[in-house]
DNA sequence: TTTTTTGAATACCGTACATTATTCATGTTA
DNA sequence: TAACATGAATAATGTACGGTATTCAAAAAA
């Protein structure tokens, strides 16, 4: 006893499966499975940015014409192989907005200017100061009265290991 | 003329591939699959974090024994749906180390208890505070001598919208 | 002996395909 | 007529498969 017959409209529409568009298969490699799942899973960490242009009222996070998508990640790490991070301590660069327990980003790939906040190891003990350079000598110039400026000498053991893009401070 | 033979050890070495180990096909919406291979380049995001126990010297990039490895996106975002980032404009929280054009990341799961840092709409207007509720009264506290404390009462249309749990500071 | 050539062996990789899940017009029943 | 059951149609999904890339021991050549 047949029931139905050839009709249009049948079938599952589209945008019924799990991410709700259509997907294709991508080799991963298997230690980055679950982290990429975890990504997918999270629409790729993308975040509502709410810029300053947002003044006459704050937007609902669903209205989505004023807000911008932004992945932290990207935002913040232009060189992903050159880029590390390393936790402050001590309050020798508090002007600088850098406190002790902040976590610093720092790209290893950018020329360590004069100006620039840099991760240094001073006699193997790793310091991040700021880079002054004037009449061909170089200091490390903290951003607190109560510490010294370091002259960089040839006698002293001194690598600068990279330039401090970005200050992660936990509230 | 035949060449070669049967013989043992011939065929294409494990782990030549593009990642150096097996891969899986897993299904990516289409729309993040640029994402997910940029990711999946980028090993992950996984960034060396060189801790506070680095103290007699700074090991190289190269070493891995000493370092741990962190994803800025899980480190920074516990709950992704619930999470958005806001700019902050002037110098109201300068106590908290929280500087004009920094960028915050907000968590609207969170409780705002008394003494958190919290994103509130004061009038249609957006701004960041510390939160304080003592004698079943409420104050959006500003850290910053130039600023006043504003009193949440029922005259004001007041919203608060999140947690603040991290500030990025550009340097 | 030393160097070069060859092709068997085996991992890598993209995607076609078979399976599963889902929906709804039609047929059946009350 | 209204409610229910059926199965055709079609999307979603995971994986098997065929083609490709790569290496190396053996055979051939020098």
């Amino acid at each position: 006893m047949p029931h139905g017959g050839a009709r249009k409209n049948a079938g599952r529409p589209k945008g019924q499966g799990k991410f709700g568009e259509p997907t294709k298969p991508v080799r991963i490699p298997t230690s980055l499975i679950a982290s990429v799942i975890d990504f997918v899973h999270e629409n790729g960490y993308i975040l509502p940015f709410y810029g300053h242009k947002v003044q006459a009222g704050f937007p609902s996070p669903a209205d989505d014409y004023i807000q911008e998508k932004i992945d932290l990640n990207k935002h913040l790490i232009k060189n992903p192989s050159a880029t590390f991070l390393v936790r402050a301590m001590g309050d020798s660069m508090i002007g600088a907005g850098i406190h002790s327990g902040d976590v610093l980003v720092v790209d290893r790939s950018l020329e360590p200017k004069s100006g620039k906040i840099i991760i240094a190891a001073v006699d193997g003990q790793l310091t991040v100061k700021r880079l002054l350079q004037k009449n061909g000598q170089s200091w490390l110039m903290p951003e607190n009265q109560d510490f010294p400026a370091i002259h960089i000498s040839s006698t002293q053991d001194i690598h600068i290991w990279g330039v401090v893009t970005n200050v992660i401070h936990p509230v």
